[in-house]
DNA sequence: TATTGTTATACTCTATAACTATA
DNA sequence: TATAGTTATAGAGTATAACAATA
């Protein structure tokens, strides 16, 4: 299955310092954990997984709040809440106080799923203990936070 | 332009320290970067200025090379390198070794262009001084290399 | 007039299988 | 038989514009 003739590595170039080429690269690594640990065995993407997780965490969410935090378009953002529906994990109702918003809810099977989710993140998370120790983990989660706060949400006292 | 809703920021919750998380949501902001700085200006994506600086780096690549580099599959690099062929960036030539295989190299346009990015990279890289400093520049590359580095290319020895 | 969410459309990205030509 | 690269196809991701309902 694994590509056993020996190549030679490219040399990077210009690319060395490129923190998105960097970050492109990690993205393999951590899509294919994830595939491994929570999206084969329960048939979600990352981005499935990402959503059930913030709606376990929060309450009152509107799809709004959701394609920010998710970095999705509203179109995007309909359709993946179409399939979670379809699929019996979420439920949408109009907002009482504004008609035109929604608040996004797990049902039930919903809740039990991201339960279980819970747990697993952890467990998929441990293996990378073999490439990088707890310290190493914490500033490595501090500094991508660095980057993705970057020209990112804008400031509050802004025009 | 920018939505200036002032809407409450959502609860990370387990998502808190999966790292895949992290990694997307900077994703965002190096993508912008790129967009900005590079992809709109030369009307380039993030693989195709990859690959040009992958050949301005290298000598005698091979595309089996450039989708390992790359991260994409062999049918996905041979629709990226039709496309910088027919912009007369890059040449196909058949290995005179093994008429299997190919070398792929830089056109003279395509060696004017490579040239003229290589500069502007650390520009790019540059912004980013705002929200990181070198120091942390140089650790947030280090730690996302052993990210990348885990279960990645096969040790030497191994089947 | 602006905003929330939806529909429609199109284009890019990515994965897979099947093919060819060499070895 | 295995490998390098290609072709074909389909599915997923993403961006945009146009729309309905509500404010």
């Amino acid at each position: 299955m694994s590509s056993k003739t020996k190549k030679t590595e490219l040399k990077t170039g210009p690319l060395e310092s490129v923190i998105g080429y960097r970050i492109a690269k990690a993205r393999v690594t951590t899509q294919a954990l994830f595939v491994r640990h929570i999206g084969k065995p329960f048939s979600l993407r990352p981005v499935e997984f990402s959503l059930l997780m913030l709606l376990q965490a929060n309450e009152a969410v509107t799809p709004a709040q959701l394609s920010d935090a998710l970095s999705l378009s509203r179109p995007h953002l309909t359709l993946l809440l179409d399939r979670m529906q379809e699929r019996g994990l979420i439920d949408r109702a109009r907002s009482q106080v504004d008609r035109r918003s929604q608040q996004v809810t797990l049902t039930d099977a919903g809740q039990v799923l991201s339960a279980e989710l819970a747990q697993r993140a952890p467990q998929m998370e441990g293996e990378l203990q073999l490439s990088l120790s707890a310290a190493e983990r914490a500033m490595l989660i501090e500094l991508l936070d660095k980057v993705a706060a970057h020209g990112g949400p804008v400031p509050d006292d802004e025009a």
